[in-house]
DNA sequence: TAGCACATGGAACGTTCGTTCCAAGTGCTC
DNA sequence: GAGCACTTGGAACGAACGTTCCATGTGCTA
């Protein structure tokens, strides 16, 4: 039975733990710059390699960042915790709670039986969260600040995306519309053309994936001509169209069995029009 | 050193431990019902939580299952492997390729700071991904089953989705095309209806989300009124809407900041389509 | 019913890993 | 240049955990 203290022990270091990983990364942000060598090496690897850690040892951790495992250790107490196993909980709770039966649901799915429809599901899902995943890593975030700059400085955004690439292009004229911002979406009904609506001043954002769509290709190649800025948003391999646009913004979407949930369009495509219209309005 | 065996010893059991996730799931269905009581308990505690064997020790799992920590090591023996620790590095291994370093791309991401594109693609992915993974928690298996089997039958399927339903209507019409099922996107174009194409022996898949446009749900009552199957595709809240179909499947969208991903819906409209396809052409 | 083969559970063992402690090293200040 | 405070690295300790072994229990067969 500890006795009780008569007073506070001033040499105690705050035991402010942090409870969340935005916590976590707050505490190394205000850390940085102001540690010893070897705890900075700690924070900077541990910074970039955050999702490692739940499945990985001390000597590990320690060695990926070039030092001895006392010295993680102690950056493990600077943090604010007992040690590393207490460190390690917080990562390991939120990769369990980031799972939680979700993939043994997808395996119950797929285990379903070949042709069932819940195992079409299981994939789509899959596919879907690959091509979410594969956005994020891949994003060229320079390319997408200079589509946004472009864009907010367009008079009027003309979407224009054929077959596949349709449901992007008309959802982008949804948002838009709702964000107040003048947009034309280029629908090809009855094989008419909307060609003179490019005015100068204009912006072009053309969707295209592979096969390339004829109608968007002359589409951009019009508005080029016209010097109106094009903003292309197609997949990877897609670089020989890049002499077409003044900014090429590349999605990978994995596909199953011929289709492609456009998850990663979608979500790329939202982020461009939220971005622009919060820009024209400041 | 080893003598070297005269002959193989008969009595070895086979070392082929599974080196997927999936080929575990095979053995684990091949040993079903040709194990004894202890053993059986551990095999369907694990079918049912496979996802908790990377974080846990196998007293955590041998208390889950009801088993004394030998039994479970017993099994995982007969599994194949060495022990728990072999058994655990396939899950663990399957756990940190399904999260390369794409938590730490998200969080460099969000810390573009607020109001930068960057930030908001990060949003929306995080936002897309969870949606993802209700789905395929939530999905309602029975329901999707009598879906496909409601429009198999069809003679022509009618796609009714307006506003921000619409991309997800389109993308129906894409793709039933594609795979040669007759199929009518209502698209609303110059307010003219399509109501009379609504024929005996049709079907109508209706996709709308909260707030629920007017214009479906009138298409949706009037097929009803018709006699033909209704499939209603909308968010869960809208059980006041079952009465006006033969069949509802619902998705959770995750929202970030009003706007929605739509991948949760189009990977069940995807799955949906694939699976009557396929059904239709046996 | 006796015998045998197999299943079962607990206790003991050995390894791995987190943690602590102390001696050596480094840089700064007076 | 001496002293001091802080940092550093390695070795030793202790706890947690995986693993094995053996005594006990159970069910089937002759």
């Amino acid at each position: 039975m500890p006795p009780v203290l008569p007073t506070d022990d001033p040499a105690q270091t705050p035991r402010d733990a942090p409870q969340t990983i935005d916590a976590f990364r707050d505490r190394l942000t205000d850390l940085d710059g102001q540690l010893p060598r070897r705890l900075q090496q700690c924070a900077d690897h541990i910074a970039q390699h955050m999702d490692t850690i739940a499945l990985s040892t001390v000597a590990q951790v320690a060695q990926g960042a070039g030092v001895p495992p006392s010295a993680m250790m102690r950056f493990c107490q600077i943090m604010g915790f007992s040690g590393y196993a207490e460190m390690q909980r917080l990562f390991r709770e939120a990769l369990s709670r980031s799972a939680p039966d979700y993939a043994t649901r997808l395996a119950n799915l797929k285990a379903g039986g070949a042709g069932h429809p819940s195992t079409l599901v299981a994939e789509f899902v899959e596919a879907g969260r690959q091509s979410m995943e594969a956005l994020a890593r891949d994003l060229d975030e320079t390319a997408l600040d200079q589509a946004v700059t472009l864009l907010s400085r367009a008079r009027t955004i003309h979407l224009a995306g054929f077959r596949r690439s349709f449901p992007v292009a008309s959802y982008l004229s949804y948002v838009f519309d709702k964000l107040g911002v003048p947009a034309l979406l280029h629908d090809g009904v009855a094989g008419l053309g909307q060609r003179s609506a490019l005015r100068p001043g204009d912006a072009l954002i053309a969707i295209t994936f592979a096969p390339y769509s004829d109608e968007t290709l002359a589409l951009a190649t019009d508005a080029r001509d016209r010097g109106l800025p094009v903003i292309l948003l197609t997949d990877p391999p897609a670089t020989r169209l890049a002499g077409m646009a003044d900014c090429v913004l590349t999605v990978t979407e994995i596909d199953f069995g011929a289709f492609r949930s456009l998850s990663a369009a979608i979500a790329l495509a939202l982020s461009l029009a939220v971005a622009v219209a919060a820009r024209r309005e400041t």
